[in-house]
DNA sequence: ATAGTAATAGGAATTATTACTATATATAGA
DNA sequence: TCTATATATAGTAATAATTCCTATTACTAT
């Protein structure tokens, strides 16, 4: 893959924040360093660097985000502050107990654990 | 709320499969029975069903899917044939577990298991 | 049967994402 | 260093999913 100044910028960006942002976020973030970046280019190069493990692709309700965390890890959402945390719950006696159960190969656990967080108790 | 031919209809269809049928493919289906009726109708119903509860919206990655099952649960996804199932995988104790280490309320977990199923053996 | 309210059809608007194409740029080799 | 070429980009058009808007239709209580 051929460097690019812009897949570089967005690679920074989504690597130097934990708010897991979304492409239209990513986008504006990206316009500051390179005014006329395109929302085209940042798409393309949010799924090469997915491709290539440099980051993680979330999915918040149907809402998509992008996670600089490529380690499997889960997420809690607070439905009061909006605050969407990384937490590692999963582990691997999780897997092979479906593995066990189902008969099914685990590759992959998408959890979001929907409440409310300590800070509205 | 007022009866409907329309949400009646979509309701059944909804209830009558296990396929989590998408938005789309519910319109389709309801258009056999009620020719007229719009897609807007059909987004419409189904956001109200759900608040009734009578039926639960689940995300397949960024895909919306609608499922009769409005029991808590959890869905394993085999990537070979597509095959999107209902489990029971996050019970009781997890949810009391999250509660205590991370002083998270759980109101509501969305688990999905991505994997190969054991038709692919 | 009628009035009043709530729901619908149909289409326009919005949002997120992908596709297309002419131009620009990184990089391997002379 | 310069050049050729393949790859990436900007800008825009296209697509897909969903929501919004409004005139019309249909329940339902009187």
């Amino acid at each position: 893959m051929r460097y690019s100044h812009q897949r570089e910028a967005i690679k920074k960006i989504v690597q130097g924040t934990n708010s897991h942002p979304t492409a239209d976020l990513i986008f504006n973030h990206t316009k500051k360093i390179i005014p006329n970046i395109s929302l085209g280019t940042v798409y393309r190069n949010l799924k090469r660097l997915e491709e290539e493990g440099e980051i993680n692709t979330i999915y918040d309700g149907n809402i998509v985000r992008y996670d600089w965390n490529t380690e499997s890890h889960d997420h809690l959402k607070c439905k009061e502050c909006g605050d969407f945390v990384d937490v590692h719950l999963v582990h691997e006696e999780f897997t092979s107990k479906v593995k066990r159960k189902f008969k099914f190969d685990v590759d992959n656990v998408e959890m979001t654990v929907i409440g409310t967080c300590s800070k509205h108790a």
